[in-house]
DNA sequence: TTGTAAGCGTTATCAG
DNA sequence: CTGATAACGCTTACAA
């Protein structure tokens, strides 16, 4: 039952002091060997934990990290997010971290950061993440409230910005380097599956769209785009509806590997092979290209890596305060066998 | 900078008091609204933003829950726990809570909780996870442990305890219910794809199988089990092989979804059918199963649903404390098309 | 080797 | 309406 120091103090007859120097380091000199002998029976008989919350408070140091997530939409649900979490988390908890998720009932994910950041004061640093659904405005505001804090932080999965912050760039996140993979086997008539037609990052991926058009001499056809939602339902049902009306495409470009799947499935089911009719390109690398029939290609962007750089950036800023710097992860195509040479 | 009441106060002319009681409810009468303005002014002048840990430690409340979780494997990594995190968490976040999770190097699922348990103590409760790989004898320390800290804590993913605590009992995790669907299909020759071989739930699953078979007067045929650990390629090859020796069944019953699809592709490439030579139905209802060609049908186990009544419960027995209570999750079986009638 | 006491930033009580 | 002040439990000088 929460005892604390001061009733093991009390029970073996010293001082708090003694007390929590010696559970802090039981090689102290300080106690003597037959008061630690007490101190531990004490402290086992009384059941002591030590409180996280006065012990921070008194270092004003609390192993602790926010996790900041401008979006109350369920936690823990996307793979991708997932990733970069499990990275996060595997490095900071070597270094002795706690993570820390607060609550938000906000609506904006400008108002969602703020609302976490309001009762978030004593952690040593925080992760700040954007996702889909942020504008460039609103990530940048995130940002000016993150500095006002004073602590360290870093953030990710947020397209590169000129401000002079800690930042774990995935290059892939805003490349089309699987795009490029497909045109230089050869294709050109490809269909390419975005996300959502919103948020900040899908832009970016509209102008490096018509940037390699462009380079390519290719025109750029509106049709030619179809915005799955990330959902499987939905993805294959817009593809099956594009292969009703268009069969002259050779390749599919999906901006992560369940719609690739999903392609993969519409394709199938209009009768049509891959990759001998059609080529197919997820993104991720997850197991969903894996397993699928074929396994697909696909760009994987090494989430993972990106979440432990950003821990092991925050760290580096926490306990060596530097310049800001600027990380860059950049990730690799998987060639399996849903992409065929266009002859 | 972490700036704080007492900065506040002295800014405005009043006292810390004033400031904390205005800045808690804004509506107060307590202050003056010449005075109100004041301090708005400057808490933002000021960059105010409360510190959690000396809130939490004057209050004796923290809105905070501590996640147990007994191993020191990346988190976030498995499909089920995020599924059951996310359902935690989202009914969490509505109560205001914030989730944190603790560091831990410990080797043992014991000495892990009990490591994550040292420094936790002024959280206002705790969810304790159960993995695969606990033996009862460590899941019931941990309980013990938990118990010690006096405060309200719910027990997740654990098979049936007969102890006095709260139990959050997910009955699919120790049924076979799938396997028994594809007996009633007729099926009587099944290869049974289970996790791995140690850990407490397996050991529940296997005990059950037997039940079943003797029920059925089906003879236990040892060579009838794979371990698949959950892994793609294990799962993949071990069935492979299996089929290349054995062609006699007409169905297979796999622990999760993975080790479904695993299979499935196991079975395309000896040449056999599905479900036309073979049956498969696997458990979870991930979108692997959904993704898969054909479908598969599989066991919905309601894990979210598991992690929403986790949170439900904890939080009564902060807000409420009563006597301990068991809730039981049962799934259902999902219907696709991997699964043939045996004539 | 040990005890005392100040302080961490908030909240809550109580007297005005 | 308001200001002192004592907690909350732990850490850390500083003294002894």
């Amino acid at each position: 039952m929460g005892s604390s120091l001061k009733e093991i103090a009390e029970r073996v007859g010293t001082s708090t002091a003694s007390v929590s120097i010696y559970l802090n380091n039981r090689d102290t000199k300080r106690v003597s060997s037959a008061m630690k002998k007490k101190i531990d029976v004490a402290a086992k008989e009384l059941n002591y934990r030590k409180n996280i919350f006065a012990s921070s408070l008194s270092k004003s140091e609390s192993k602790v990290i926010g996790i900041l997530i401008p979006s109350n939409i369920p936690l823990f649900k996307n793979g991708y997010t997932n990733s970069l979490l499990s990275g996060i988390q595997s490095s900071l908890a070597l270094k002795g971290y706690s993570l820390l998720f607060f609550p938000s009932s906000a609506s904006s994910s400008k108002e969602n950061v703020q609302e976490q950041l309001q009762n978030s004061a004593g952690c040593d640093g925080y992760i700040l993440f954007s996702t889909g659904f942020c504008t460039m405005e609103h990530i940048l505001w995130n940002i000016r409230e993150l500095e006002n804090t004073g602590k360290p932080f870093v953030t990710l999965n947020i397209p590169r910005v000129s401000k002079e912050v800690n930042q774990i760039i995935i290059e892939d996140l805003t490349s089309l380097r699987s795009l490029e993979y497909l045109l230089d086997a050869g294709h050109e008539k490809i269909l390419l599956i975005l996300g959502r037609t919103n948020g900040e990052h899908m832009q970016f991926i509209l102008t490096e769209y018509r940037k390699i058009l462009k380079q390519r001499k290719i025109p750029f056809d509106n049709r030619r785009i179809i915005y799955g939602n990330y959902s499987h339902k939905d993805t294959f049902l817009k593809v099956s509806n594009f292969l009703a009306v268009h069969r002259d495409i050779s390749a599919i470009c999906a901006m992560s590997d369940l719609m690739a799947s999903s392609s993969l499935a519409a394709v199938k089911a209009t009768g049509l092979t891959v990759p001998g009719d059609i080529s197919i390109i997820g993104r991720n690398n997850s197991l969903y290209s894996e397993l699928s029939d074929p396994p697909l290609s696909t760009l994987e962007m090494k989430i993972e890596d990106a979440g432990r750089s950003a821990a092991d950036l925050l760290f580096e800023q926490i306990t060596n305060p530097a310049t800001c710097r600027k990380i860059f992860i950049s990730g690799e195509i998987i060639e399996r066998q849903s992409v065929n040479e266009k002859s």
